[in-house]
DNA sequence: TTCAAGACTGCAAACAGTTGCACTAAACCT
DNA sequence: AGGTTTAGTGCAACTGTTTGCAGTCTTGAA
């Protein structure tokens, strides 16, 4: 039915051996035996059985990415980018989705890790001892979280926030509201430090809230009644649905209050309006991570974010 | 290092078959000796590999899912359902990016072949005979597409695309413009079909357009030159640009033009005004095709679609 | 001419499991 | 009591590939 390494050997006259090294060591076969063994084989459409050779290797040659929610619009582009850089070197990738749910984290990696040769976790939810516990059983590059003893990619939110902040600032708002994100968030306390550190301008924290567009409309109120009138959101969902909220209570954007997102999401360019946001290089982390995974290097490294001004943020009044 | 079956047969006093069968088939072992088997592989961490069992068995519990371009919004939510679906039941699912290549399609569907149970293709590109050829390598089921002889999951965009031009037709619009996709497409065909088939409006097809933003917003000078005051996209993102592109030109939705799209992706309910739009079942579709696959059922299924009226459609001047 | 080195290639033992078959006891029938 | 079934377990071959070792054949040098 399938062919194997065995019908190619037949067929070409030599052993399985030198049509395993025709594959996997080309420079030790004469070049004529070599030529003959690939030819055969492609007529056969032999292809090398992954599975098999990783039993002898150890190497599978695949890699796994976890993330919370594949359908929330921060992902796709990261495991857009993971997914070519693990093809250009002939890597295969599972993708998984914990569904928010930490424990599923935990099982996914157990159930990956005779599969793989390493995990990107993006974001992990799962205590740090859990971790230190997994890390035994497969190597892994953790995105968006501080974990000492593994590799790190980490975006710095935190410059972007000041960034942002200092937009703000610097069109004249002096008072401005941070929407936060879900409590203990790691991103969430990064943002709220960073803005801290902004002079000139009054900080006031609403939150916790939900990462989404509801958690952004729910809080509009609240910011109304803040007096702020800049307004760094946690994410592009809840600056979204927060200038829907704002907008349902009679406040337009940028003109009465402006706002700012995280993230740079696709829908924040198509919303109208087009919404003011830190880019978080998503892409270029996604890459790297698969990168630092097959190049077997622990490292920390931090990806650089900016500032994206489009129409949500203005002068105040 | 790694923990195997001989380890826990050592530990357990047993011999491999009975670790074997005490995981793949605990029917045929005593209760006792079961008990005491999965308390030792508990307690030395032992997981089956799944590579090494795929050997024998033939079987990798390993699925297979590729697309044309993970980033697009209309993916995730399928990518997500499939998952989710194959977790259900134990499996694992490799996701691959074609970046919009047919040759990439078959390149991977290759390489995936002795590594998966199943392949799910989404809206595949490659020519009819390349698809047969392939379809001798691995069970496959295509979403989006005909083909026969294989599984198929299809989304009636067709009857999508009827009511939403009934939809215009009845608010008043007696000449629509279709907006069309990329020449070729079979979706495009299946939208336009239908749409001619309502009585009562004149239909002027604008296209070929490129599926995106910018296709879209291309096509806004010739949409309004067409005198056309209803307009059904080929998909959300043309429907956004072409939105936009109206604005630069004076034109209001809905005020002066009706404008739906199809698809339903996230950003077409975020961005304003609202988007009517084509709903498609594309998380039902990720679902279907996968327990097709498992369970290695050849079927031919017709999803529905529905209109979902929101902001951008209102009865003409 | 003889020897050593080098280039290829074959042999066979792994890798981590599964599974048909054979074997042993105990239980069940007449 | 003797034969038959049945439950449980072990044995060993097999899955497709890699790889250390050993063997053969050239080739070049002394």
């Amino acid at each position: 039915m399938t062919v194997t390494i065995r019908d190619v050997a037949r067929a070409s006259g030599v052993h399985v051996s030198t049509v395993s090294r025709t594959f996997s060591a080309p420079h030790m076969v004469n070049a004529a035996t070599r030529t003959r063994v690939l030819t055969v084989a492609e007529e056969l459409g032999y292809r090398p059985n992954r599975a098999a050779r990783a039993l002898t290797t150890g190497r599978t040659h695949n890699l796994g990415l976890i993330v919370a929610d594949i359908a929330n619009p921060f992902f796709p582009p990261l495991i857009k980018a993971a997914h070519s850089a693990a093809r250009q070197r002939d890597y295969h990738l599972f993708v998984a989705d914990t569904d928010e749910e930490p424990a599923a984290e935990e099982e996914l990696v157990q159930a990956f890790s005779k599969q793989v040769d390493g995990l990107v976790l993006c974001s992990p939810r799962s205590s740090n001892k859990a971790l230190e516990r997994l890390a035994e059983r497969v190597p892994f590059v953790v995105i968006n979280r501080r974990l000492r003893g593994a590799a790190t990619v980490l975006m710095d939110v935190g410059h972007g926030a000041r960034l942002a902040v200092e937009h703000l600032a610097g069109l004249g708002h002096a008072r401005v509201a941070l929407v936060s994100g879900p409590a203990g968030s790691w991103t969430s306390a990064e943002i709220r430090t960073a803005a801290e550190q902004v002079p000139g301008v009054e900080l006031v924290v609403i939150g916790p809230n939900a990462p989404t567009e509801r958690g952004g409309f729910a809080a509009a109120a609240r910011v109304r009644d803040s007096g702020a009138t800049g307004v760094l959101a946690y994410n592009d969902l809840v600056a979204i649905g927060l200038i829907e909220g704002l907008g349902d209570l009679g406040l337009s954007v940028p003109e009465d209050v402006s706002v700012v997102g995280i993230d740079d999401i696709v829908p924040g360019r198509l919303s109208r309006p087009k919404l003011t946001t830190v880019a978080m290089p998503t892409a270029a982390a996604g890459r790297l991570a698969v990168d630092l995974l097959i190049q077997e290097v622990t490292a920390t490294t931090s990806l650089e974010t900016r500032l994206v001004i489009r129409d949500s943020t203005a002068a105040p009044r």
